[in-house]
RNA sequence: GGUGAGGUGCCUGAGAGGCCGAAAGGACCGGUUUGCUAAACCGGCGUACGGGUCAAACUGUACCGAGGGUUCGAAUCCCUCCCUCACCGCCA
């Protein structure tokens, strides 16, 4: 959620950037919220004025009281009642602007930063670089479901029986090499100084509305009603919302977190394309980082990330391609995303298996998550996070692009995690 | 699931209708003292939204789990909800 404040003095500044990720009704939302913040101010000094009068009057009628004088209590009485009677309507009011500039406030998305490309759609995005070799496949060569069955990794069948389409079942080293991924992933984040948390993966509505899954997405999450529980999407908001509320010391920045865990998403809608074997799942295991930092740090920090995962998916030995995401193609929360696409060589594709943003202060302005800074005010941090990375697509694009007749060669890195050299 | 006890500031913990934004201690920050470390002593130390100001000082309102109610006045009384803890039951 952008800030009101800056709002009101950034309003060109809001209006271009927002054009950038080619919002509609910018023009007419920015100026709703500056008029209903105006109305807003009014009503509260309003407010203030009048409930101060019923304040010391209700003062002067405890003295009055103590010192016996009963008809003056009285007539006091009287006074507050009127006071009162005006502070209803104000209240309503007052209740009533606030609520409706809460909901047009949550309705403007986050402003994208300096360097985000102008753009409508995907094609639209620009490829920072790219990295890896392109493995050319002998011939004969399957996309990974085949491969899957092949060599008995995973059940797409079962996990229909179990519970529906979209939750595989993986088996034996399908498993295992899924374990290891997991593992080589949360090492790999923690030797670069990120701590590592195992968080619940259900969360409450107001650590959902903390990272902007709500109102935005709630058809995107399953939902418990009986303990009004979301499963979460991703890790990023359980762990982001660990420090909700919290005032932090500015030596305890950045804070740095790793987590693994599984993300439930209905995709709902996405049905038909692109949907095969483990490109789009419902459930799907991930290594998610976050950081908390200084807001002049958000962006060198956000370099970092892509590097860090840039280096990751190197020593896995993929090949893979970095993109700034256009205006257009952007999510709503994100005032940068740089997504990492691998080489899916039997699809001839692209997957998509990092998206690494910077959300500014547009989260943790909800999550009221601050530090104090050196003249002792309390002032929003920026909340970044990425994957690191989704399990399922690396899997897909291992198998397909290091099959040999010998059978699947691992990448050095994950011998020791996954016991052998290679999936034979 | 049953029964009981509770939710107060960074933490512990008092307060039980007005003198309470809230005692006291700890932690933390600043200072004095001090061979060093420590201790002692003095001072400071919540958040949000407003007014005010170049900026401060200063000042108004709200906040003692959340939301309602009673009252001239609520941390304190009443109602609803949420949560935590303890014991029992069940159980990985």
């Amino acid at each position: 959620m952008l800030q009101v404040q800056f709002i009101r003095q950034n309003k060109e500044l809001v209006l271009e950037r927002l054009a950038v990720k080619n919002f509609a009704d910018a023009a007419t939302l920015v100026e709703e919220v500056l008029a209903l913040d105006e109305q807003r101010k009014k009503l509260t000094l309003d407010y203030d004025e009048t409930q101060a009068k019923v304040n010391s009057a209700s003062k002067e009628i405890g003295k009055l009281m103590a010192s016996g004088d009963k008809s003056g209590a009285e007539s006091r009485k009287l006074e507050v009642a009127a006071f009162k009677q005006a502070l209803g309507p104000i209240n309503e009011q007052l209740g009533a602007t606030e609520k409706l500039l809460h909901d047009t406030l949550v309705r403007l998305p986050n402003l994208p930063g300096s360097t985000v490309p102008k753009g409508r759609t995907p094609e639209e995005n620009v490829e920072v670089r790219r990295g890896g070799v392109i493995p050319t496949l002998a011939a004969g060569a399957v996309p990974h479901w085949d491969l899957a069955k092949q060599y008995d990794l995973i059940d797409f069948e079962l996990g229909n029986k179990i519970t529906g389409s979209g939750f595989p079942v993986y088996k034996n080293k399908g498993a295992r090499l899924q374990r290891a991924l997991i593992s080589y992933f949360l090492d790999f984040n923690t030797a670069a100084g990120y701590n590592e948390m195992l968080t619940p993966f259900m969360v409450n509505e107001t650590s959902a509305y903390g990272t902007g899954q709500l109102p935005d997405k709630e058809g995107q999450m399953y939902y418990m009603p009986e303990d009004n529980f979301y499963l979460i999407p991703t890790s990023e908001v359980p762990v982001t919302n660990i420090y909700r509320d919290e005032i932090l010391k500015e030596s305890e920045l950045p804070v740095k977190m790793t987590a693994y865990s599984p993300c439930f998403r209905r995709e709902a809608g996405s049905y038909g394309k692109d949907v095969r074997g483990l490109n789009r799942l419902h459930q799907f295991e991930k290594v998610e980082l976050v950081q908390l930092v200084h807001p002049d740090k958000s962006y060198t920090t956000l370099e970092e990330m892509v590097a860090h995962v840039e280096k990751l998916i190197q020593s896995l030995g993929l090949p893979y391609r970095i993109l700034n995401l256009c205006g257009g193609d952007m999510s709503f929360a994100s005032a940068q995303t740089f997504d990492f696409e691998v080489w899916s060589a039997a699809q001839q594709k692209w997957l998509e298996v990092s998206s690494v943003s910077n959300f500014e202060t547009f989260q943790t302005n909800r999550m009221k998550v601050r530090y104090k800074d050196e003249n002792g005010k309390n002032v929003l941090v920026h909340s970044l996070n990425g994957s690191s990375l989704a399990c399922p697509r690396i899997m897909a694009t291992l198998l397909e692009n290091n099959q040999t007749p010998d059978g699947i060669l691992l990448p050095e890195v994950l011998h020791k995690y996954f016991g052998t050299d290679r999936i034979a």
